[in-house]
RNA sequence: UGCCGGGUCGUCUAAUGGUAGGACAGCGGCCUUUGGAGCCGUAUGUAGAGGUUCGAAUCCUCUCUCGGCAGCCA
């Protein structure tokens, strides 16, 4: 067992919780969590907060980790949710170690369990149908009242019961409920239902089964069953605490405790699986790993890396009350976590010809790979009289405070010389095709020979020596800060989310850059290579997030 | 208006009856061969009203306000 330090002491009200369990001994000095999905759908970073909470409680506290499936409900769960699930959870670092665990594997001893329950004359077999249910149920004010089959003898419900578990009675026509309370002013304790029958083939049970256990009572059990000491969930099952600990306290069984959390909500982002499912059905966008979704599947695509959704996890914190959390914290920790690791490397989204009238010749130039970790060493860049440069890095009639290229006007090229602009070279539309330029032998990079001082410093490619790319830049998927909140959520789409850059020009370098790998293009932001679309003869990047940018910022 | 749970800078979060602090975002400046990074500085907050106390974000009372709950979803 672990030393409290006391640095975990006060992380959080959970850990505040386990402390006084642990002083007390409320579990025989164990931390035990869990992580427990329902394979209906891609995890997001909302479960990420999740997990790292529940992962991290037990790495803190020298406990243990599970991954446990929940999946009780054969009609909207699938094997390959499972899939995509285990290797989220794997590539974010939670370590389950070898315990995988899924609740259908439980279905046997649940059953046992509910006959117990039948046995102490607390469960019966209703024969109401959805609506009948829902009518008795009660409203907000009115108690609600109780089945007509509430009263049935023990022995009625037993073969009833087992007669629901073989199959003899149609969907929806009976259920199996818990006898606690119809006029309880919490509704989850009217009678809640345990068993409902479903006929339809499990994910993993096959035909096994035809009923199968609704959560409340499931949960509970999937926990004691492993020896959870703390089951975390979020807020909306407060309301669900006092079935949970009636169900273990009549079973007289191992009794965890359900703490809640609030969950994440993100700015301009949906969370709901609902919602995420529909966006992918619909084909607003191009699956659940589409860099724009906040599902882990997306987030991994467009170049985040599991430490910087680790530390965006750390920055936002746990506590009970509802949020909604700037993006920009998540920005902040992908481009934080990218500063310090990302290759940088010149890549030119929107090219524009230069031609240096007095250069004649090839150079090779040396250029730094990472100014924050200079043992990132540095690499070559061919240097010829004509280049291709930024588009926007030029104009014609400069703005106030533009420090770039202007007729007449001087810039530095990272990390080789100082050119003018002499001319321009328009085509018969009036648009700049051309720029010619003069350079300065002097002012060489790094030759020190230079005391010309330009305000300026821009990006470049040789126009003979790039590889073509094709860019992405991504925006955010909505134009609202709430989208979950607004009745036509769709209609908040913003239709600008996904910009693509067919002719981008990059260091030729990139040549060699695989699927996955992350680069800094200096000046315009971090960009990873797309695992989808990249192909041998076609080289596609994510933008990951843009350089924070205090220029356009300023003249927005 | 039944029950449950919340309300601290613009946003997220800390304080455990004893100086309301941090991060992000913002603003100002320094520095800079990335208008990046870094560094320095700065403003902004306890929903309200009472009460207890030497002392209240914290405890009590009332009010206001936000969220959740009437699936055989989780």
């Amino acid at each position: 067992m672990l030393e409290n330090n006391t640095e975990n002491k006060f992380k959080n009200f959970i850990y505040e919780i386990i402390n006084e369990d642990l002083k007390t001994n409320k579990f025989d000095g164990r931390v035990h969590t869990r992580f427990p999905p329902e394979p209906n759908g891609y995890l997001h970073i909302g479960h990420a907060k999740s997990i790292y909470l529940n992962y991290g409680i037990a790495r803190d506290f020298n406990g243990k980790f599970n991954l446990r499936f929940d999946d009780t409900n054969p009609e909207k769960e699938e094997q390959e949710y499972v899939d995509s699930i285990v290797e989220d959870v794997k590539w974010l670092g939670g370590d389950f170690e070898d315990r995988i665990f899924f609740a259908s594997d439980y279905f046997d001893k649940m059953f046992e369990y509910a006959v117990e329950l039948i046995k102490k004359g607390k469960a019966y077999v209703c024969d109401l149908n959805a609506d009948e249910i829902r009518m008795t149920r009660g409203t907000l004010t009115e108690p609600g009242k109780e089945s007509p089959f509430r009263s049935r003898t023990i022995e009625e419900n037993l073969d009833l019961f087992y007669r629901m578990k073989n199959g003899e009675f149609s969907n929806g026509s009976k259920t199996l409920r818990a006898k606690i309370d119809m006029s309880s002013p919490n509704f989850n304790m009217r009678d809640p239902i345990m068993y409902r029958i479903v006929h339809e083939a499990h994910h993993r049970q096959g035909n096994k089964w035809c009923i199968y256990p609704t959560y409340d009572w499931a949960h509970g059990l999937e926990d004691s069953i492993e020896g959870i000491t703390h089951s975390i969930c979020t807020l909306e099952f407060e309301n669900h605490r006092p079935l949970y600990d009636w169900f273990l306290d009549n079973l007289e069984i191992y009794h965890p405790q359900q703490i809640e959390f609030a969950r994440l909500n993100l700015s301009y982002t949906v969370m709901s699986k609902r919602k995420l499912l529909q966006l992918v059905k619909e084909n607003y966008v191009d699956g659940w790993d589409d860099p724009r979704m906040p599902t882990i599947s997306g987030y991994r695509r467009r170049g985040y890396t599991p430490e910087a959704i680790r530390n965006f996890a750390e920055i936002i914190g746990v506590a009970k009350r509802d949020a909604l959390t700037d993006i920009s914290l998540l920005e902040f920790a992908i481009r934080d976590n990218l500063n310090k690791k990302a290759q940088r490397v010149m890549g030119v989204l929107r090219p524009l010809k230069i031609i240096l009238l007095n250069y004649e010749g090839l150079e090779d130039l040396d250029a730094i790979n990472n100014p924050e970790d200079l043992t990132a060493g540095s690499r070559k860049v061919k240097f010829t009289k004509e280049l291709y440069i930024e588009k926007t890095d030029f104009m014609e009639n400069p703005i106030k405070g533009f420090h770039r290229l202007i007729p007449g006007g001087e810039v530095r090229l990272r990390y080789a010389y100082i050119i003018k602009c002499e001319e321009i070279v328009k085509d018969e539309n009036g648009e700049i095709v051309e720029l010619r330029c003069s350079y300065d032998p002097e002012t060489k990079s790094g030759s020190g020979t230079s005391t010309k001082k330009v305000k300026g410093t821009i990006h470049w490619v040789s126009a003979n020596y790039f590889v073509d790319a094709e860019v992405r830049l991504y925006d955010r998927l909505f134009n609202v800060e709430n989208p979950g909140a607004v009745e036509n959520w769709l209609e908040t789409i913003n239709p600008d989310s996904l910009q693509i850059i067919r002719n981008a020009k990059i260091e030729s370098i990139l040549n060699e850059a695989r699927k996955g790998d992350r680069f800094q293009f200096e000046r315009n932001g971090y960009f990873c290579v797309d695992s989808k679309f990249t192909s041998d003869d076609k080289l596609v990047f994510n933008r990951t997030v843009t350089l924070k940018d205090s220029w356009s910022a300023k003249n927005k």
